[in-house]
DNA sequence: GGAATGACATTTA
DNA sequence: CTAAATGCCATTC
């Protein structure tokens, strides 16, 4: 990149990150909410924050599912997802969030 | 500076 | 409901 401003803000990925530390165990999130919640539309420049996710002890991105309840896709691959997810509480079956809205964390 | 890429979403067939 | 096409946007090559 020739324009190295960066200006004073973080970037995009550190915002994504500041947001998934917030999610709590149990929960989940999406792609969208996270965008929406930056005020962006960039759905999948989120995912691949994620993909960047630098430290993924302090960034639960296991927590960050696809609108439609599918599973989506994760660094150390969907099955070792769904298991986090499900030892954190979260239902899931067929691939899919069971009782979405239920374990939906909203960052509003 | 521009083109290509992707852990997505929504609409249409 | 499933599948394909189209749109979006930040990051990286």
């Amino acid at each position: 990149m020739t324009k190295h401003l960066k200006n004073n803000r973080l970037t995009f990925n550190e915002q994504c990150y500041a947001l998934l530390s917030l999610i709590p165990k149990g929960k989940v999130t999406t792609y969208k909410a996270i965008a929406e919640a930056l005020e962006t539309k960039a759905y999948q420049a989120v995912g691949n924050a994620m993909a960047a996710n630098p430290n993924p002890i302090k960034v639960p991105c296991h927590r960050v599912v696809n609108s439609n309840g599918a599973i989506g896709n994760y660094a150390f691959g969907v099955d070792k997802k769904i298991e986090l997810l499900q030892s954190e509480g979260v239902i899931i079956q067929n691939g899919k969030v069971m009782d979405f809205k239920a374990h939906f964390f909203d960052f509003k």
